[in-house]
DNA sequence: AAGTGGTCTAGACCACTCA
DNA sequence: GAGTGGTCTAGACCACTTG
């Protein structure tokens, strides 16, 4: 590799393939990275590119740089990262992601909606995960995910990797983006008033949200009802 | 200028000497900054080093640069700045802070609340702004916005600039940071789901928000309510 | 053609971590 | 002390905008 022989430049060139050894798991998750200045050799750029698509992918969250150690690829599951799409706080404000059990998932050809939001094709197949997420012992939230098929192929005999979606990036090899959620209220159906524990037609918190992979396809849409006591939800703006 | 000499790198320390113009009022927003040669040779660095300045203040949304035109100060309360702080967007799925009408304007000590959210000290004084945002002609929110006084001196002489924290930022040379918003759902008192529209007792979304300086600061501290119809409330996560 | 920011290089030195 | 990332420099060349 040298200058630049398209019209991309060099260090997106160099990020993309360092990118492609953490998404193809030659270096994985909690592992250091070789050094900036082998890598340079290595790739044959200067060490000043090479650390520009270091520091680029360490603002994508996917590798964490410590003066003194070295390069590590991040874990999408570790504490910090796995409730990053998460804007439900505990009482201390720290964003909570909820002790999650899975209820049913089921595969099938994907609705209207599911086209929409996951732009998919007529006929592609999405599997449908139930989730219940309970803090403290208490449940604040049911939902219903759905995922494209094609992108965690094998998931039926896997169900338990279902809980999250950072759990399911993470085994397929999917690496995590940005995440958009609508917020509403809703007074939702009774079985899920029930499940929530609060009376017939009571009013919740509905998110309906989009989670999209690093490359911008989105991987997840889920819609979860949401009765909050202690925990609080916030949205921050930079 | 030369080399670091205290512990603080030098491209921070110019980041907040260019920051100095800005909010000093010598550089104005929409204005072109000196090219990076000539700041470089006027600072007595080297041009990556200034670079580097530039590149942190365009990450902050302070300046905006165009290769082969320029470096531009931002006016904060141009188009797709004015609105950053809103998770309100129209049915286009744009932002929108909506058409701003100011009720009251009063000055008061602040209360135990406003200290907490502002940071305040006992017997600080605050500005207590009450604002109605419409959009499309319809009243979709009332607020309350609690400002520390000492950041805004004769916001009672210009009550029209209230209207927006925006406007108050760059009258005042506050540059702007990120914001926090917490949302829930309350039922609040009659004269405001009159104001709204909506029946007694009806349940809106509850917007508490703190707007943060660029330093830090906390400079507003608002509680909205909020009755949606095709407008969405969308929070994003990186 | 002149002026601007964007990319890339090569090398020096500093600050931090760990054996 | 060896190894790592972080800062800073000096200079070349590229890509884009404007007159």
């Amino acid at each position: 590799m040298a200058k630049q022989f398209v019209n991309r430049p060099l260090y997106l060139q160099l990020r993309d393939a360092l990118v492609q050894k953490i998404a193809g798991g030659d270096w994985r998750p909690g592992t250091a990275i070789p050094n900036e200045a082998d890598l340079a050799v290595d790739f044959g750029v200067s060490a000043g590119t090479m650390r520009k698509a270091l520091d680029l992918m360490e603002a994508e969250r996917l590798v964490t740089r410590k003066q003194g150690r070295g390069t590590f690829v991040n874990d999408p599951t570790a504490d910090g990262l796995a409730v990053r799409f998460s804007n439900i706080r505990n009482a201390d404000g720290h964003r909570i992601a909820g002790d999650v059990e899975v209820g049913s998932i089921v595969q099938a050809p994907a609705t209207d909606g599911e086209i929409g939001h996951l732009r998919l094709r007529r006929g592609d197949e999405v599997y449908r995960v139930q989730r219940f997420r309970s803090h403290n012992g208490r449940l604040y939230m049911v939902e219903d995910a759905a995922l494209p098929a094609a992108l965690f192929p094998g998931l039926l005999q896997q169900p338990s990797l279902g809980n999250r979606i950072v759990v399911l990036a993470r085994h397929w090899g999917v690496l995590l983006g940005r995440s958009q959620e609508r917020v509403s209220i809703s007074h939702p159906e009774k079985e899920i008033t029930d499940a929530l524990g609060c009376p017939a037609g009571a009013f919740v918190l509905s998110l309906d949200r989009v989670v999209f992979a690093l490359d911008g396809r989105p991987i997840e849409w889920r819609v979860g009802y949401c009765q909050l006591a202690d925990e609080q939800y916030v949205a921050e703006m930079a």
